[in-house]
Parts: structure tokens; sequence; C-alpha cells
DNA sequence: CCGAATCAGTTGAAGTCTCAACTTGTTGGC
DNA sequence: GCCAACAAGTTGAGACTTCAACTGATTCGG
């Protein structure tokens, strides 16, 4: 019964599983070892700092870095004591919570930010034509709707609108 | 001095970032719900499943798992007290040692195997057509070649030779 | 308005991964 | 042969993630 892959899905498979954990391996490392922090904290002071007051709702930042809320709660914990990060109280639901980006970690964040791209650019872009380009950006959006209604029906709350 | 991303770049880096994560993400969990192991254990248990006598070199293992030393060993004693894999000695090299797949650890691919071989099915190759699947094998091996060469370097010694 | 269901967020424990230090065995130059 | 470099693997500590259980606040049907 089972559809399994044929010679050329089994090498496409590989490929694609090889290159993006050495990407990521990648990444992570030189990220570490220059910023001292994860690709996922990163990812959180981006957002932040992207956002009208460099302020999120914990839920919001949790959905915004396709993140579990615990993950997150644990992140901004680690970001605070680094004092990258503030939590403040929300005013208009006594339950929520306020991520605020600190001086101090927009000052991290721009530090850690040119490498990181410039990361980002050798091992993605600059190996690619133009069509392999667009060809990535198309599978991946391809790639994206169906997993977002996945994550959403398992209660993941709400959708990663903002990507 | 830093080449930051253009609008364009920026798009397909978070769609390629976000479908990734997400993909990953679901298929370690159906792993983890349907088999209870992470994927890169999965990973560990096909390779020894591939090769001669079900044996292989930890250090063998550890590059074609794209894994480091320490974590292989690790993730190596972890199967080996679920009884999945057994260690012996190397008769050629006293350093050296081999890890085993057992029957039972076979038994416990072979009933793995099928449902993560439908995950891999739904989640990537049928939301694409035929040229998005021929393009993403030809991304996958344009990317992976220079990423290897840099881990190489890195000291991670061999090549990930049989992907 | 009141209680059940839901929502926002946190916590602690258990699992995995990384890093650096370490043990043991091999090898190559002298 | 011998000792310094190197290779194979392991180990333990610390960091990150997941999962399930939990607290407290909000909402909504009756």
């Amino acid at each position: 019964m089972t559809r399994w892959l044929d010679e050329e899905e089994q090498q496409t498979w590989r490929s694609f599983l090889s290159a993006t954990q050495l990407l990521f391996d990648q990444l992570d490392r030189e990220l570490q070892r220059d910023a001292k922090i994860p690709h996922a904290y990163y990812e959180i002071l981006v957002r932040l700092s992207e956002s009208e007051g460099r302020t999120l709702r914990m839920s919001q930042l949790a959905d915004s870095t396709l993140s579990s809320r615990s993950r997150l709660s644990h992140a901004v914990s680690r970001l605070e004591e680094a004092g990258w990060v503030e939590r403040k109280s929300c005013p208009t639901d006594r339950r929520g919570q306020l991520a605020v980006l600190t001086d101090k970690g927009f000052a991290a964040l721009e530090a850690a930010a040119p490498g990181h791209v410039e990361g980002v650019r050798s091992h993605v872009f600059d190996p690619l034509s133009q069509e392999q380009r667009a060809a990535l950006r198309d599978i991946s959006e391809t790639l994206l709707n169906p997993l977002v209604s996945e994550r959403k029906a398992k209660g993941q709350s709400a959708g990663a609108a903002e990507l």
C-alpha cells in the first residue's frame, strides 16, 4: 500500500535534507560564534525590532516566529537575563505580556545582522542562478500553505500571517 | 558595506525558512508520535539498514548522517538502551566501534518507514509539480557542494559521500 | 451575573544537541 | 624503537526544545 519514493524522488529528498541540514547548521554555528545566540533567538530579535514600539504580545511573537508558546517563554526569559528584552504586562488584557526589545538588544541585533546576512548570501543566494532563486521562492510558497493549515489545525493558534 | 537582501530576496528567504521549519517540525512530530524517535535517530536506523551486515563504523555513520561524533555517540547509546542497535569493537582497529542494527531495530524501522514516507510524500512531493520537483533537486544539489566543502574545512572529517 | 469553557502565559522535567576535555590507539619522522 | 602528532570515540556540563500540567484572566450561554 505504501507509496514508496522512486529513485528520482529519493535523490531529491536526500539532497534536500542534506542541504538544509548543513545550511542551518552552518548559519547557526556562525551566529553562535559571532553573536552568541541561536538562530531562533535572532529571529525573535528581528521580529521585535520590526514591530511598533519594538514591542509585541507574547502570543504574536510566538506565532510570527513559528515557535511554541512554551519555547518562546523560555527564550524570552533567557533574553531577559541578557538584558536584550524586557517583559511588561499588557494594559488591555491582564493575562497578556508584552515583550519589548531594549536598546541594548537592538544594538546586539545591529551588530549581528551584517554577518548573518552575509552568511545567508554566501550560502544561499550567491550559489544560485536567478532562475533558481525564483524557483526556490515558488517552491517554498507552494509548500508553505498546506503546512500552515496543518499547524493551525493542530491547535497552534493563529496563522503565521506576516512572514 | 553589507550586501543587504532586497525585497525579493527577503521574501524568498523568509518563505524558505518558514516552509522548511514547519516541514521538519511536522515530520519530526509525526515520527515522534508514531515511532517514538526523532528524525535524526530514524536516519541512523536507515543508514545502518542499508549497510553491509547492517553494520557501520561510528565515524562513517556520523559522516553519512551529517552528525557530529559526539551527537552520534549519545544517540547510539540511546538506541542501544532501546535494544535497536548494538556496539561491537572493530576487529581491524582497536580504537574503532561498530554499530550494528539488531533485528528488533530493523523491525522498528520497518514499522516506522511507511508512515514517514507517507508524510514526506504528502508534505513535499504531492504539493509540487513535476517541474518544481526537478527544480528542488537541482537547487538542493547546487547548495550542497559548497556546504560540504565548508564543513570538511571545519574539521568534520570525511565527506558526506553517499547521500 | 455565574460557572464552564477557553485563552495567555509559565513552569519543571525529560530529551536532545553542542562544546570542550579526555582516553585510548595509531602513525610517521628521526 | 620512540615520541610527538593525530585519529576514534566517549563523556559531562550546559543550553535549547518539547510536552504536559498548571495558574490566572476572559468570555459566553443560560
